[in-house]
DNA sequence: AATGATTAGCTAGACCCTCAAACTAATTTG
DNA sequence: CAAATTAGTTTGAGGGTCTAGCTAATCATT
């Protein structure tokens, strides 16, 4: 119990961050179209926009409509004079930061080598972020998201990070003190799920699986259009679902996770017990694209172990689309023929005829960016 | 987009829904207590329950507080007076009719035969239903909540119920034609998910997975506090993830699917194929009681395959709690030591030391509880 | 040009809500 | 019997959405 504090100024916010977002996707709107988009009164939008317009985060751009009888609609906006926010991403190899403008259009960006050490990775991020804020005046700076590879709780609280080697730091305590503009923690897939979700192919889907691979294997889910952080926050570890019995040793300890058959180190590891040594993804899409038989073929049997992970998600969450990110997404043109293949055949009808299987369209970037997601999120749902 | 209308009937609403579940839970409380328990300011608390007085939905009781010096508490308590919600579980082998004061209590129930003729059942259905009604008058009857074990949309649509033989029906419309009282319909594991959730073991539980098993195994999630349903309807097919690669062939058509292993059919066939022949679980039950070796390897050889499927889901739900109920609780003494002991071994630590099985308290009526809880539901979210 | 038709956006007022603070009520304690 | 104490009610401030009417800005027609 003890829930959320239900009134009307929490009413507000909800529907100026809905607003907000309609806006945001639909740059040039007038009001009357974002009435039809967000389904609210009239009344409400014009004393909304009045109040963003207010506080700097809306303004009037030319007219719009085109030929008419009436009053001609007046477009709407999100300047760049908003704010920016800054999306950052922890890595062993290296710190990324990016910055963003309001509505999510990248800015600027600046890179710091990673390290594992705790307090020297807080020393090179504060440095590194300083300098970009410092490139970047004269607009509010409204908040900063911080995503790390790792389990972290509903509190703010890290768990584990495996490959950065940091196990229970209370990161989110640490990071607020470095800066003077509200902060927010979460697992990296988590948030480029979010990133999904605002800029990506998701930008109207409530129900989705994000899955990315990287040295490992992350998942996420939305579902009811909000990202599912389950009972302690750690809720989207797919990648160590059991797919084969007393399959391949997987790093969690256990045997046949997923994370042993599709992560880009085990697909490398694969392809190495075939006697193919590759270095990264990269190299296997173009020996995949230059056809080379045992490479699509151990490909497109990775899509099938995918398939096992997903057909058994497909059937409980009953999602609308899966989405493929991190660098799994250089090569899955190779695997989801195999994975759609597989999940006709595993997933029952009715559940599997609605989903749709795609690709994530930010790349690289997908996980600094999930930063700037759950940095605009938290400024939305800030008090204002 | 196009969400909820947000205002403030929809607050009061909430809030005299919050205020409802804690008095059913919690009869005798005070408002100071049902304070505590919603995080409602009590100037909220004291007009919310005068509304619902005048309702007739909440009376006074005596007082209640012991010796203490200052005014003494007044307790609280839903009436019988307050309306009776009646509860339906279909199922070829029988139709069953509940009835339930407005806080779950059983009051009355009535049974006919089950048939597979679409119109011969709800035929039987509205005569036992006016029976039931004839017997309890004086009283409003404020909804009826229907289960069917079948795939049912959002939209009331009824895709397909396997074992009714029923096929593309607009089941909720036929059933409100029938009726002059709000009509819910839902899948019968989901409305026993939700039994669980107001009447159950979980009451307090936001997150947790419920896991039935009759003549196939049905699947819920509650996600958020809230029945998780999907993008159209139909969350929750657990049963038929597949668990091993190439197995027992499944009803579904698909091979190594869960039901396959864990539904009262399969380990009654399971049984059977080591020769020993029993006709339900009650008896399977009595034998593992027995000491019978073999029934009980098999049990615990189940609790093994039941622990393949929850452990992708622990790891990517992160729940408190799973419930396993139907027929399957009646074994589940033997199963769930098998079912444990593989969780520790095949989920995520972290996630697998939140999770605690139980076995559902509901027993028989669990679906047929499901529709009084189905009917509540919708009684308080519908406008007063 | 002037006028009317048409449509977008604004605003006043009704009617909800929650919540802080003051008030009333009902008890025990001294 | 007064003081202290605590539960519950009332009042009023301040917020929200929404209906309905108003104002503003255009096109179309005379």
């Amino acid at each position: 119990m003890m829930a959320r504090r239900l009134n009307s100024a929490w009413i507000r916010k909800v529907n100026a961050s809905r607003l907000f977002h309609a806006l945001r996707e639909r740059p040039n709107s007038s009001q009357r179209q974002l009435g039809l988009v967000t389904g609210l009164d009239k009344a409400t939008i014009s004393t909304v926009i009045a109040q963003l317009t207010r506080d700097g985060l809306v303004e009037r751009t030319e007219r719009t409509s085109g030929r008419r009888a009436g009053r001609p609609e007046m477009g709407l906006r999100i300047p760049e004079s908003a704010g920016i926010l800054l999306g950052v991403r922890l890595e062993p190899t290296g710190i990324d930061v990016v910055a963003a403008d309001m509505t999510g259009r990248l800015l600027d960006r600046e890179r710091a080598p990673g390290t594992r050490d705790l307090d020297q990775a807080l020393d090179r991020l504060h440095d590194v972020v300083l300098k970009l804020e410092g490139r970047l005046k004269g607009v509010p700076h409204r908040g900063i998201g911080v995503c790390i590879p790792g389990l972290v709780e509903r509190s703010g609280h890290l768990v584990f990070a495996p490959n950065l080697q940091w196990r229970d730091v209370p990161i989110t305590t640490r990071l607020r003190a470095l800066f003077d503009i509200p902060v927010t923690v979460e697992n990296d897939t988590k948030a480029a799920a979010i990133a999904e979700r605002l800029f990506g192919t998701c930008r109207n889907v409530d129900d989705f699986i994000y899955l990315a691979a990287q040295s490992g294997v992350g998942g996420a889910l939305f579902l009811r259009g909000q990202l599912y952080r389950g009972a302690s926050g750690l809720a989207g570890e797919i990648g160590h679902m059991n797919i084969v019995a007393d399959g391949r040793q997987c790093g969690c300890g256990a045997h046949g996770c997923l994370e042993a058959y599709v992560s880009e180190t085990a697909i490398l590891a694969r392809l190495g017990e075939r006697d193919l040594k590759y270095d990264d993804l990269t190299h296997v899409a173009a020996a995949a694209r230059g056809g080379d038989r045992v490479v699509t073929a151990l490909l497109d049997e990775t899509g099938g172990y995918l398939a096992l992970a997903l057909s058994g998600l497909v059937n409980t969450l009953n999602p609308t689309h899966i989405v493929l990110g991190g660098n799994l997404a250089i090569v899955a043109d190779f695997i989801v023929p195999a994975t759609q293949r597989d999940l006709e055949r595993l997933a029952l009808k009715p559940l599997q005829r609605d989903v749709e299987i795609s690709i994530s369209p930010l790349g690289a970037d997908s996980v600094a960016m999930g930063g700037v997601a759950l940095a605009l999120e938290t400024f939305l749902e800030s008090t204002p």
